[in-house]
DNA sequence: TAGTGGTCTAGACCACGCA
DNA sequence: GCGTGGTCTAGACCACTAA
């Protein structure tokens, strides 16, 4: 056993503290990165789960309950604690915000353009943290929200990380493939959004006029290891639609 | 005192079971509704309140711990716990998402075009919960960011909610003046984003042509009791600027 | 009925802020 | 030094699920 919790000693001196729980809850965090637990799986109970590493059960909840607060982690009274998978339903609700002005969300359509691979532009390194000259995936498609094509983005992946995903079908769900084809987890994202005129090729890809309003939407996710894995740039139209932000 | 938990007895058949530190919690909301507890007053100590409630130390944190989950009150280690004030600070982090591309985010300055009081239209009625021909206030409003205008945005309000407040002096932090002079205090928004281009008279305002794109943000802001008690429609032009939505 | 997570309690000790 | 919230533990009981 490589994990250890050592909160005691002289390693603890006055700067650097941190909660037993934490602690905890990194070790799990780091059996989700080297897979040891992955998507699905059901883990050992509370009392298991203390015992193993010596704590109170009430310190392994805490830690549990910090990674379901994060979403890592699904607990379901009566029968377990699962590790959380990128299914749509999860997809749909965590990361895709654009609904439909009334009516049930529902999951887009996706048609892809075009994938190939290439060396990194200075930008797309600098947004992944690549090392100079390292390959790219891009992925460029459009996606559809009631049978209309609403969204035209492009999707940039380190290489590194996806081996052969050029050469693969792409799926509708990336976060899905990402986990259960690579072991890469998404653990959030940061979106920046602008309103912008519709550049000429993202407009003959949603059939509109260039120039025309739409929301950009740039994206960076991030990996359980806090790494980013994704960078994707989205023009979608918004009649109809709208990206729903909740504020509490 | 008209507080009370009871988890026991009749009331608690088999459905509608509801932990205590979650009644614990609604109790303190009421408390905060109601104006016995007021932005920036310290609450008294977990020992006192549980005491006081007849309910263990640890039953009254996990309740205070939910609400400052919900900003609701600000914990500080040594000092105490307080109600959550609508200061600057916070409403630049939990409710003004909109961001320099570089540099550090500040608070926009605020210039009123128009304040004026009248009948409510059938949509302002039906996005503020109002009966028909409640009287409401709308305020027009430019909001600079580092020094040119960026926003242009109507605020709408219950006039009954908020006697007065078109006759006055109307502050730049405007959360902070529902609160401290109405005692409202807005818990949380929802907002609804959408890429448009700017109608004339708000490209007007903005000095900028009609028709260029602009992100529509559209928030409703709901108080401690749940209602809805402001409704904001801003167009915001976002060269040098974006909204930023983290997802976790 | 057995096993899981969820709630509640009680008490000890720690880190922090302040007088 | 004192009082606050923060952490950790231990044990009891409850609600839910599946066999």
């Amino acid at each position: 056993m490589t994990d250890h919790v050592d909160n005691d000693g002289a390693a603890s001196p006055k700067l650097g503290f941190r909660p037993l729980y934490q602690q905890v809850r990194d070790m799990f965090v780091r059996r989700l990165v080297d897979g040891r637990w992955t998507p699905g799986q059901a883990l050992p109970s509370e009392m298991e789960l203390a015992a193993e590493i010596g704590v109170s059960q009430g310190t392994v909840r805490k830690a549990l309950d910090a990674l379901a607060a994060e979403n890592l982690v699904v607990r379901r009274q009566g029968r377990g604690t699962f590790v959380a998978e990128h299914d749509e339903a999860r997809i749909l609700f965590q990361f895709f915000k654009l609904a439909p002005d009334d009516g049930e969300r529902a999951f887009p359509e996706s048609r892809v353009i075009h994938i190939a691979r290439g060396a990194a532009t200075p930008e797309e390194g600098a947004r992944l943290a690549l090392k100079r000259r390292a390959q790219v995936i891009r992925i460029d498609r459009v996606r559809l929200l009631g049978g209309r094509p609403a969204i035209s983005e492009r999707v940039t992946l380190p290489a590194a990380l996806f081996p052969g995903l050029d050469a693969r079908e792409v799926p509708n769900n990336l976060y899905g493939l990402y986990a259960a084809g690579y072991g890469v987890t998404v653990a959030n994202a940061r979106e920046r959004l602008k309103a912008v005129g519709l550049p000429p090729e993202q407009a003959a890809h949603l059939d509109v006029a260039p120039g025309a309003p739409a929301l950009l939407i740039d994206r960076l996710a991030i990996a359980l290891d806090g790494s980013p894995v994704e960078w994707r740039v989205s023009y979608c139209l918004t009649d109809g639609f709208h990206y729903a932000s909740d504020l509490r």
